[in-house]
This record gives C-alpha cells, structure tokens and sequence, in this order.
DNA sequence: CGGTTTTGACCGGCGC
DNA sequence: GCGCCGGTCAAAACCG
C-alpha cells in the first residue's frame, strides 16, 4: 500500500490543466487550460461534470515553452476579463476565449486579485459560516434542513495528464469516499482536508475520455498554511498573502506564479505540484499584464538553480520540474 | 495506538 | 412518488 503511494508519488507528466469548474463564476462555461509542452488550450468544462470537456475554446501556442509569459498573463486576463481584447499574435483564437468565460464578477477579478481574494474572502466567509452551520446541524440530527440547500463551495479543479491519480499538493488529506461515476469507468476519490476546521475537500477523477488524464476539484478554502513546510519562507504563506500577492517576492514569475495566479484567480487555492510544497512564489503581481515575469523556460531554470542552493530547500521535490516531463526541463529527474 | 483507507450503507437532490 | 445518482458517513481493516 505505502510501497504503491510512493511508487504513485512519481511526477506526472506533460500536461496541466486548469479549470473552473464551479461557482465563482456562477453560471458561466468554466474554463479549463491545457498546458502542454508545446500549447495551452482553453477548453470548456461543464459545470457540474468537469471531466467532460466541451471543445476547445482557444488556442496558445507554446512552442517549447518559449511563448513569453505575457502572452500567457494576456490569455490570463482574457479569460478573466472579457472586456480586454485579446491582441495576442500567439493567440489567434483567444477572441473566443476572451468572449466565452465571460462572468458577472470577473471583471473586478481580473482587474486585481488582491480585490478579488477580498471578494472571495467575504464569500467564502459567509459559506463557510453557512456550511459549518450546516455541518453541525448535519452531525448532531442527521437528516438535513429540507428547504436548506446545501451550499455550494467554490471550486476549483485543474486537469493533469499524470498516472497519479492523487495529487500531493503539500497539504494532507484523508480519503473519506470513493464511488463509482456513471458514465466512466474510473472512480471518484473524495478527500478532505485533515487539518481541524479546514474542511477543503478535493475530488480525484480520472477523465473517462482520457484515462491519462486525472482531473483533481479542490472545494472550498483553506483556513490554515500549508503542513509541509520544511522550506524557509516558502512553506508557510499565508492565504491572505498568498492571496494579496505579496508571498514569494521573486521567485521568478514565470509558470509556476502563472499557475498560481490562475488558482488565485479562482479561488485562491493553492497549485499543486507532485511531492512537496506548494510554492506560492508570487512575485508575479495581482495585474495580470504585468511585465515582471520571465519566460517560461528561464524561470524553470531559474527556480532549479534558486531552490536547490539554499540548504533548507530540498533538491528537486516541491518544485514545477516535478510537475513537467524531464525532457521539457532537458535534465532527467531523480526520484 | 493513532491515523488513513476501504467500502457498503445511507441520504438528499433531481428528473421523470 | 420513484428511481437514479452524487456525496457522505462510519465501521472495519490496514499500516507505520
């Protein structure tokens, strides 16, 4: 069993995909990206069923991921804030993605995340609130309010092409379901947060399109830093700093911040990476037109070199390199 | 022994 | 009302 999780612990491959399934955005098409090695694609994820993907919506080209960010940081922006018109050259059909995830609230998001971590926050308050009501209520009587329908926390769910099923995203869950979907032959892993009051939980399902495809749906936020974190400052951030973009200070920018800011944009979870630590290197501000992130291949070599030299960071685990094929990073990784 | 996983049962929402 | 389905519970098993 143990032997298996480790041997499941192995990094998952070459893609990344990133949605919003759910509800910030009510009632919108939800957003998925499909990073690969040579393209990030916007697909459609139906609202309740994020592995069911609806088409493509848009198109960036990365070759070799030497796309600049800030055609990345535009496809962001497009995604969040319909208004902006996408100019990206890279991006030919981003039109349609700027027009597709078009949200009553998304505007602000976009415009900065520090508003809209503050947005989320209240939100999420009175959820959690309503939610933690709700639970109690739930334990001690079992059969639930009738006209009291359940709360839905926010989502958000990303797509990995990995042969993990369950991702370790530095903070530890405990399974507390598994059931079989219709329509796929693969199950549904339910998980939950272990820490005390947190009450995340996460969904792990493998796309019945795409056995190699797991799409992970974290629900809810955490209350509390990430438990691992053996790692300087990189450990322990805050979600309030992770979310006021004020946590790594310069970690490169690049993919990682890009993937962050995509979770923070939702819902201000934590990205996950295969092994360790979420690394919330923030430097790349809450505009997503900014300029101070790299390209992607610098910051990943910049990340291997920045990690590795200070002693209290492990070698290679917790880091993008663990999340992305060893040939993208052109250095095989040690397991 | 404490924490986690497994798994069948149970419950509520929803469509018909 | 009924049945299907997704989500959760909780006891037992498992593991370090």
């Amino acid at each position: 069993m143990e032997e298996k999780k480790k041997e499941e612990n192995t990094p998952f491959s070459n893609q990344i995909m990133m949605m919003n399934p759910e509800n910030s955005f009510n009632s919108t098409p939800n957003s998925l990206f499909n990073i690969s090695s040579s393209s990030c694609q916007v697909l459609e994820a139906d609202h309740h069923h994020e592995n069911q993907q609806k088409g493509s919506l848009g198109f960036i080209d990365i070759q070799d991921f030497n796309t600049p960010s800030s055609v990345f940081d535009e496809f962001l922006q497009n995604l969040t804030n319909p208004s902006i018109p996408s100019h990206s050259p890279a991006a030919p059909e981003c039109s349609e993605v700027v027009n597709t995830p078009a949200t009553p609230n998304s505007s602000s998001i976009s415009s900065s995340s520090t508003e809209a971590a503050a947005a989320n926050d209240d939100r999420k308050k009175n959820e959690d609130e309503e939610e933690l009501d709700q639970e109690k209520t739930k334990k001690q009587l079992k059969p639930k309010k009738k006209n009291q329908k359940r709360q839905k926390e926010p989502r958000f769910a990303f797509m990995t092409k990995s042969e993990i099923d369950h991702l370790d995203d530095g903070y530890r869950w405990r399974k507390y379901g598994q059931k079989a979907v219709k329509n796929s032959p693969f199950p549904r892993s339910y998980y939950r947060c272990t820490s005390t009051a947190c009450g995340v939980k996460k969904r792990v399902e493998r796309s019945s399109e795409d056995p190699s495809i797991v799409v992970t749906t974290y629900e809810g936020t955490h209350t509390h830093p990430c438990p691992i974190t053996p790692r300087g400052s990189f450990g322990i951030i805050p979600e309030t700093a992770m979310s006021a973009g004020v946590g790594g200070g310069g970690v490169g920018g690049g993919f990682t911040s890009h993937f962050a800011n995509i979770s923070q944009m939702f819902h201000q979870q934590p990205y996950f990476h295969n092994n360790n630590l979420i690394t919330p290197s923030l430097s790349f501000s809450t505009n997503t037109t900014n300029n101070n992130t790299s390209t992607f291949p610098p910051s990943f070599q910049e990340k291997r070199h920045l990690y590795p030299s200070t002693s209290s960071v492990p070698r290679d685990h917790g880091l993008l390199q663990d999340m992305l094929p060893s040939q993208l990073l052109k250095e095989p990784k040690d397991e």
